[in-house]
DNA sequence: AGCACGCCGACT
DNA sequence: GTCGGCGTGCTC
């Protein structure tokens, strides 16, 4: 047997594999996946093996001390998907397997949890003793004892120790029981076991107790329902693509209310009749137990829940029964995505356009893009749902690199509400001034608030935020650089890019129509929450966004207070639309639908037509559909119009010919490299370095942004700086990308990261 | 990331 | 003479 050499990831982050020989005693358990304790410089650190080798290009190795753990805790696949996460996003391997394996797995904190269990005697279990490492089984999977002895005892046990019996009666009817739980449920339960145990009716013993987080909720058991036609045809498809070798990913495009999660549930039934496992993601905001319920209640017990509110012991356990396999079907937020189901037969990702999949921090993975690969990888089929998809989901179903399903049909077959386009122009006529509320909406809001129902008002514009606009053609002024609108400096009268930081005298006419009337300021939430409080008082208007959601709980606060009818009038973000259903909103507002609509960054109309479907496919009451008004400058534009009908691929038609028209690639990718130090100077320099560099090195395939690398604002002491990179070519780039940045050799305190996009801003 | 080495100033 | 400040460099 030739001398064989590990390869092994050490978690410190080197962006390095290390050489190791593989001890002969060690040989059959070291494998990919494995984690090893193993001598580095002069201390002792944990690594995960990742590959095996023959020889090793180094003479001299030091030893495998010793394998942790029983087995792999990570498939070669995710350990692949792990190496193209860290090429992508230009993040050192280590930190992409960070995101991959949670913190508990990595660090064996949690572990299992033992717990006294009593049992009848006569009901141990089988020999497999449950050690710390080891596959945890549950509880009730043993034979049950005869329990007639138990019975014949418990009368007589009744008169003279109430408390044993009660105890007793409690183990016979369960099976067994934990002592903790038992001295819940009465006082001097723990003197009753000890009692029983003596006169040998029970046996207490150490039992590994699966920490359930929805151990506190009752499941209703539900079946699978009867499929309307069109729900049929996609359950079709993506069977077809669970069946195939090779699946493609399959974007189901279904309306609010059209059925999509019964069709995800029947094909995971599919999915888990041949043997293998599923993975659903959901948006963080409606990982709701609500949520959980509906996937719990087809499947019990074979769901694992995985998301960030779980404690360590539970996300231990509920990771663990996924990796032996007592759990088959995973649900979560984005990390879910890298759940250890195995075999992996179909990755769900529900609302897959949501940012909330995005990761905030290196390695700043899309969670969707994720499922994407993971799917390639492991040859599983992946669904993308939603009912407004992203745009570059959309297009690459259009140039056929998804297959695709449509549901176009509401299961309720509830009516969609009107649509009504306010013509701003035409106020700003009558009034002589351009105003933020148009006299229809605020008609229609009166109408509301007299007969105690609630309005929602949106806007794509956060805090005091105003823009410069022209009245007469809905042209607004956007950075060149980063074409985001300009916000507009009343005092000392200026445009500033709040992306880029960068400054700009105000123009004296408009550069589109060339008309004088070029000057007006917009509104943000917070001036628009204000204007609207002042026209109403006695109404409770608040306003929810980014600044009023800074606090963890903030989200679920405001949304509760609107349902429970706290709120009359609610301001907002395209957040206000999100997860829930409210019944007694009878009007949305949208204030001012150019902000969003045909603008060089397509992600701002796609949100505002993303809130459009959501409300208008929830507002309303019973059988009558809430009234929906679009305040616009330009009435008759084309993605306005599509928006007027709820019609998703007119205006995907819209975005598409637009950036047609403009001259710009439809969708590609956008890398905005990120470089942050505690002394302002240091992280310039550096990144000017770096800038430099790039362009370079990765010309021609990639564009950098000509300019100075771009001032972001200052956050925690730290000062940023920004690289933004342009291709078509993103796997090449990447690739390259990340040697570059190897090659550069940035200084520890200047750390960085990568995000990709697509190209939303061109 | 740790943990060395190493080269300077402040103390017993 | 030694203790200890943190800059620099290496870890199979």
């Amino acid at each position: 047997v030739p001398d064989r050499v590990a390869k092994v990831l050490v978690d410190v982050a080197l962006d390095r594999e290390f050489d190791y020989h593989v001890p002969a005693h060690l040989a059959e358990r070291v494998a990919p996946g494995v984690q090893v304790a193993v001598p580095f410089g002069r201390r002792e650190t944990r690594g995960f093996v990742v590959g095996l080798a023959e020889r090793s290009e180094r003479s001299e190795l030091k030893p495998i001390r010793a394998v942790v753990g029983k087995g792999p805790v990570i498939s070669e696949k995710l350990l692949e998907l792990a190496r193209w996460m860290s090429v992508y996003y230009a993040a050192p391997v280590e930190q992409a397997l960070r995101a991959v394996l949670p913190g508990v797995v990595r660090h064996r904190q949690g572990r299992f949890k033992e717990r006294l269990f009593v049992t009848l005697r006569g009901a141990e279990a089988p020999a497999a003793g449950p050690a710390a490492d080891a596959v945890a089984p549950g509880p009730c999977d043993r034979p049950a004892p005869d329990p007639t002895p138990a019975l014949r005892l418990l009368d007589p046990l009744r008169l003279r120790a109430p408390r044993q019996a009660d105890v007793l009666e409690r183990v016979i009817a369960t099976g067994g029981a934990y002592v903790h739980q038992l001295a819940r449920a009465g006082p001097g339960a723990e003197a009753a076991v000890r009692a029983l145990e003596k006169k040998g009716v029970v046996t207490v013993r150490k039992e590994t107790e699966t920490r359930d987080p929805l151990a506190r909720h009752t499941i209703l058991k539900t079946e699978p329902l009867p499929l309307m036609p069109q729900q049929q045809d996609a359950l079709r498809l993506i069977a077809q693509a669970i069946d195939t070798r090779h699946p493609s990913v399959v974007l189901l495009h279904g309306v609010t209310g059209s059925g999509k999660t019964e069709v995800y549930l029947q094909a995971m039934d599919h999915v888990l009749r041949q043997g293998k496992g599923a993975i659903v993601l959901v948006p963080e905001i409606a990982l709701t137990p609500q949520t959980l319920e509906r996937f719990q209640g087809r499947f019990a017990g074979q769901v694992a829940v995985l998301h960030s509110g779980l404690s360590e012991g539970e996300r231990h356990d509920e990771w663990h029964r996924l990796l032996d396999g007592r759990a088959r079907i995973a649900v979560g937020a984005r990390s879910a995505v890298f759940a250890p189901v195995c075999p992996l037969g179909l990755i769900v990702v529900d609302e897959e356009q949501e940012h909330t999949y995005k990761q905030d921090e290196a390695p700043r993975y899309n969670a969707r893009d994720m499922a994407v690969m993971r799917g390639r990888l492991e040859d599983c089929a992946v669904v993308l749902g939603s009912a407004t998809p992203a745009l570059e989901s959309f297009w690459n179903a259009r140039t056929g690199k998804y297959a695709l399903a449509a549901m176009p049909h509401r299961v309720d077959h509830r009516r969609m509400p009107a649509v009504r386009v306010v013509d701003m122009r035409v106020e700003a006529e009558r009034t002589g001034r351009v105003s933020v509320f148009s006299r229809e909406l605020l008609d229609a809001i009166r109408a509301r608030l007299d007969r105690a129902e609630q309005v929602m008002l949106f806007l794509n514009r956060r805090g005091y935020a105003t823009s410069l606009l022209c009245p007469k053609c809905g042209h607004v002024a956007t950075c060149d650089q980063c074409c985001l609108p300009y916000t507009y400096h009343r005092q000392n009268p200026r445009l500033s890019c709040h992306l880029c930081g960068g400054l700009r005298p105000v123009p004296d006419r408009c550069p589109g129509c060339q008309d004088p009337a070029f000057k007006f300021a917009g509104v943000g939430t917070q001036r628009a929450e204000e204007a609207i409080a002042k026209l109403f008082p006695k109404a409770a208007v608040r306003r929810m966004d980014a600044d009023t959601t800074a606090t963890k709980d903030a989200h679920w606060h405001i949304l509760r207070e609107f349902r429970t009818g706290k709120i009359d009038i609610l301001v907002g973000t395209q957040m206000i639309a999100k997860g829930l259903d409210f019944p007694n909103v009878t009007l949305i507002g949208v204030l001012h639908a150019d902000l969003g609509m045909h603008m060089p960054d397509f992600r701002a109309g796609e949100r505002t037509f993303q809130l459009l479907t959501q409300v208008a496919g929830r507002a309303g009451r019973g059988e009558i559909p809430g009234e929906v008004f679009v305040q616009t400058f330009t009435p008759f534009h084309p993605a306005v119009q599509a928006a007027r009908r709820l019609d998703y691929e007119g205006f995907f038609e819209q975005e598409v010919e637009f950036r047609r028209q403009l001259q710009y690639p439809p969708f590609s990718h956008l890398v905005c490299l990120e470089l942050r130090s505690r002394v302002e100077a240091r992280a310039q320099f550096v990144a000017a370095a770096l800038s430099e560099r790039l362009r370079k090195e990765l010309a021609p395939q990639a564009a950098v942004a000509a300019a100075a690398p771009a001032p972001l604002p200052k956050v925690k002491g730290w000062y940023r700086f920004q690289i933004m990179i342009r291709t078509r070519a993103m796997q090449a780039v990447a690739a390259r990308l990340k040697v570059a940045l190897q090659a550069a050799r940035l200084p520890a305190d200047v750390p960085y990261s990568v995000d990709v996009d697509a190209l939303a801003i061109l």
